[in-house]
DNA sequence: TATTATGTTTACCAACTAGTCAACTATAAG
DNA sequence: CTTATAGTTGACTAGTTGGTAAACATAATA
């Protein structure tokens, strides 16, 4: 009963837009009205904070990423590796496309709020280390069919290397945001295979 | 003629570690004169804006921290590849010390503003911009030794290579901040070695 | 010692902040 | 058609924001 509306899926859309160009701080309640055309009183009723509409924009930014981005490539046929490859490829193009749309290379949402907030706002920093940690599983993930298709050493230890690949992605997005360049993220985005080399193959090869 | 004053630095100071700590929009200009003793008439005598501030306090973070991090460990005579292994485990030091202090890893404060403040003021991502160019200098310089010294395949990019090394590490703060685990930093940063390696060799290890 | 550049202090401002609240309105469901 | 419910509105705080201006204090130098 009583009346239905889109306002508080606005909201979100509007939060994770400012706070994705700009940052959690810089952007205002009424700056997010507006933007979505919404009274504050509205905003509100809907939130009880700016914090809990950002720990809502989180979870929404977090499924479209998934949606649009991990689930279509991860749960693909592509060759195991060539995954990675992908993932890069279509990161470059949003963050060209932000470019070309604000300016502004904005990096990724999520790590971003990360570093903002992560030693201000405890429960963010637990949501942000919990979605870290489902999206090192998506990497996990491939990296364990990898060296069940030979393609990895046998001592390879999955859940360190996906850290790992996740962490160079983020540093990756760092530095793409900070020189402003998007070419910056396919082309260092290449070293995402290296990582994925087992520490025993290094050592045998050093003595080539 | 006139009088002296440490105000200036004191302010600078403060803005290292309210700002390093927290983050710029969350740090207010009275919170930096009450943290350093000083009015913010002072302030604004020493400073036309936060901003000019927050400048000045990058180019005492960076030179900070080639004092005490990279000249000590880049211009010594470790050997060439250790010295990424010393400089990460100086920096998970300086992490557990942030830690065992605020409750909080803190994280890379160059990457953290990078990530707030690159979209928002130009000249501030311009001016930490060619902090990074600095900062891959020195990695780069360390891989030239390298492929000289035999330690690295002759078909290494050294310029490409100081960049992912560099974006590395700042994804390597940026999950050591989000986990609030500065273990992670010692646990990924190994990682770096598997960085240089060369494209050739890993396909020839492929082979193996 | 007087001068003067330099640094300090106080009181101030307009704009903005997140958040509140009570009156109001539309509507889905009985 | 009524009513309970959900959503909307605008006016309102109380506190904070970055920044200003002018009076005042001090010490290095000539």
């Amino acid at each position: 009963m009583g009346r239905t509306s889109t306002t508080k899926e606005k909201l979100i859309t509007s939060a994770i837009e400012l706070i994705g160009n700009r940052s959690y701080n810089a952007v205002g309640v009424q700056e997010l009205c507006d933007h979505s055309g919404v009274k504050k009183g509205s905003f509100y009723h809907f939130f009880p904070s700016k914090r809990d509409l950002t720990l809502e924009a989180l979870d929404t930014m977090w499924s479209n990423f998934k949606e649009q981005m991990l689930d279509p490539i991860f749960n693909s046929d592509i060759p195991a590796f060539d995954k990675f490859t992908v993932l890069i490829n279509k990161s470059y193009e949003n963050q060209a496309d932000a470019k070309d749309c604000t300016g502004c290379v904005t990096g990724c949402g999520i790590g971003n709020l990360a570093l903002e907030l992560s030693t201000q706002d405890e429960i963010i920093r637990q949501k942000i280390e919990q979605i870290f940690e489902e999206w090192a599983q998506y990497f996990e993930d491939v990296i364990v069919d990898a060296i069940n298709e030979g393609g990895l050493s046998i001592d390879t230890d999955p859940r360190s290397t996906a850290q790992a690949v996740l962490a160079y992605m983020e540093g990756v997005s760092l530095m793409g945001k900070t020189f402003n360049d998007p070419t910056m993220i396919t082309r260092l985005g290449e070293g995402i295979s290296k990582i994925c080399i087992s520490k025993r193959k290094m050592a045998l090869e050093e003595n080539m």
